[in-house]
This record gives structure tokens, C-alpha cells and sequence, in this order.
DNA sequence: TATGACGCTACGGGATGCAA
DNA sequence: TTGCATCCCGTAGCGTCATA
């Protein structure tokens, strides 16, 4: 398999985590549970087939060659089979706002083509990409085509900026009493902005952190990242654990897959 | 359009039980 | 002992409505 990333230069740099490059993945299992990180990706399927997916009712979707995956506080299911070669852009939370008009909230726990707001920018975006003769130069477009596209003036809202950064380890009162908004305000602006509630926020910030430390771990004490994680205790975080991800956290540390965002599903 | 008041819901704190 | 599950209760978070 080749996996190549690439951080992406300022101005993009602020909006954008990383460009990504996949191909000849064929895993033994044939899907994959994909879990909530509360940010957005664009994903460019290079080959033929379609872009499938499950929801958590086990619904299938179908999205053509590229999709958005909205901010999600739900799991979903990947179906490996079909997702040979892609091109992806892991946006930091709010970061795809600079390059769509729509409020965020309107894309949460969903997929959608990514026409339906670049229109014909992204079958273009596409074929470019498809003409590119390697990975790097793939990145060099995608780079080209955001700072073309974006939204004038490249800068994020200060507000949420410092919610981002004080939502994990704050209460969501001190921080909206901190920013001097109302709270309605606010809980308007973080969705528009984020595409969740605040608290919602804080929550799959909590369970990522959770994962990570699952992943780095050899020997793992429950308890222990339960707390270093900031539940109360190992049964709130099982809860929580579940809530997000379908499944409970031995489960996970059992499966986990290439990242700790993917799980494998054997059955 | 923004905000205060209010009520509902979901989350967090705490306790406990069961199985391996 | 550890991991998982469930319950109860108080309250933070969030949505709705009325009002300025």
C-alpha cells in the first residue's frame, strides 16, 4: 500500500490539517468502521467505482467519485472493496468554511457528492487530478485549487478560534462568559462555524483523546485513561466509548485499523 | 435581530451488580 | 480485581418563546 500525507503551507495551513494520498489498499476485511472526530474531509475517489458507505442504521449510501464527509458525531461504516485509490483533504475543525457559503450544521452525521456545493469545480478538481502523474503533484493541485477557491478574507472568527482551544479543558459556560456572547448566540455561531454544539464538541475532542492514548498504549489500565481523559470514571467512559463508536473499548483496542480513526469490521 | 426567562433533555456524578 | 453495564438524581446545555 502507498500512504503519502502532506501538510499543506500557510495560508491553507490554518484551515487545512493535511492532503493525504491512498492506493492499492485491500485489506482482509472488506469494511471499516469509520469514527467521529467532529472534522470535515473531502475524499476523491481516483478509480472507477462509486464511493459506498453505511450509516449507523446500516443504511447504504452511494456518492459518485467525491464526496464531503461532514462533521460527525455519529460512526460509519466504509466499504474497503471499492476504495483502491483516493485523494483526501483532512480539514481542521470549521476549516472547510472558508471555502463554502453554507453553515457547517447542515452537513452533521452526513455525507454528501461534492458537487452538490463546488458544483462543476469538482468533476474539474477530478479530471486534474486524474492527469497528475504522482502524488506530489496531486497535492501541488489541491493546493492550487483551495487558494483559488477560498473565501476572501482568509481568516478565521476569534471567538471560535478560542473556543476550539479552551472547549477541552473548560466548561462550555466559562468560555462563552470568557468570549462575552450570549450563549444562544454563541451555540449559533460554534455550529454555523464547527457544525456542532459546543458540548458536542468537547465530547469527541474527550473520546479522541481517549483513542489515542488506547494506541500508544502497551499495557492498558481502563481506569486510568478513563481519567487521564477526564471522565468521572471507566463506566462513564465505556458509555461514552459506546455512544460514539458502536462498539465498547476492548473491542476497539482489538480491531483498530490503520488509524486510530478506523476500525476493522470482521463480520 | 438580539436577549432574557423558562423548561426539557442529556450528561455527569455516584453507587452498585455481574461476569470473567 | 478488572471490565462492563445499569440505575438514580442533580444540573449544565440547549431550544423555544416572548419581548425590547
Amino acid at each position: 500500500m502507498i500512504l503519502r500525507t502532506y501538510a499543506p503551507q500557510m495560508p491553507l495551513s490554518m484551515f487545512i490539517e493535511s492532503f493525504w494520498y491512498m492506493q492499492g489498499y485491500h485489506p482482509s476485511h472488506s469494511r471499516e468502521l469509520a469514527l467521529p472526530d467532529g472534522s470535515v474531509e473531502v475524499v476523491i475517489n481516483l478509480g472507477e467505482e462509486q464511493i459506498r458507505l453505511f450509516n449507523r442504521e446500516n443504511k447504504e449510501l452511494l456518492l459518485g467519485h467525491t464526496m464531503i464527509c461532514g462533521p460527525h458525531v455519529d460512526y460509519f461504516v466504509i466499504d474497503t472493496a471499492i476504495e483502491a485509490t483516493t485523494i483526501g483533504i483532512h480539514f481542521k475543525p470549521g476549516g472547510i468554511r472558508m471555502f463554502m457559503k453554507e453553515p457547517l450544521f447542515e452537513l452533521l452525521n452526513t455525507h454528501v457528492s461534492l458537487d452538490t456545493f463546488w458544483g462543476a469545480r469538482a468533476n474539474e478538481l477530478r479530471d486534474e487530478l486524474l492527469a497528475a502523474q504522482t502524488p506530489e503533484v496531486m497535492f501541488r493541485v489541491l493546493e492550487r485549487r483551495l487558494l483559488s477557491s477560498a473565501l476572501l478574507p482568509m481568516e478565521r472568527n476569534p471567538s471560535v478560534l478560542y473556543a476550539l482551544k479552551e472547549l477541552p479543558h473548560s466548561r462550555v459556560s466559562e468560555v462563552i462568559e470568557h468570549i462575552g456572547m450570549s450563549h444562544r448566540k454563541f451555540n449559533q455561531l460554534f455550529k454555523e462555524e464547527i457544525g456542532m454544539t459546543p458540548k458536542q464538541f468537547n465530547r469527541i475532542f474527550r473520546f479522541q483523546e481517549a483513542m489515542r492514548l488506547i494506541g500508544n498504549g502497551d499495557t492498558i489500565i481502563w481506569t486510568d485513561i478513563a481519567l487521564a481523559c477526564g471522565y468521572y470514571d471507566q463506566a462513564h467512559f465505556i458509555k461514552d466509548f459506546q455512544s460514539f463508536s458502536g462498539i465498547n473499548p476492548s473491542d476497539y483496542r482489538s480491531i483498530s485499523g490503520r488509524h486510530h480513526n478506523h476500525a476493522a469490521l470482521l463480520s
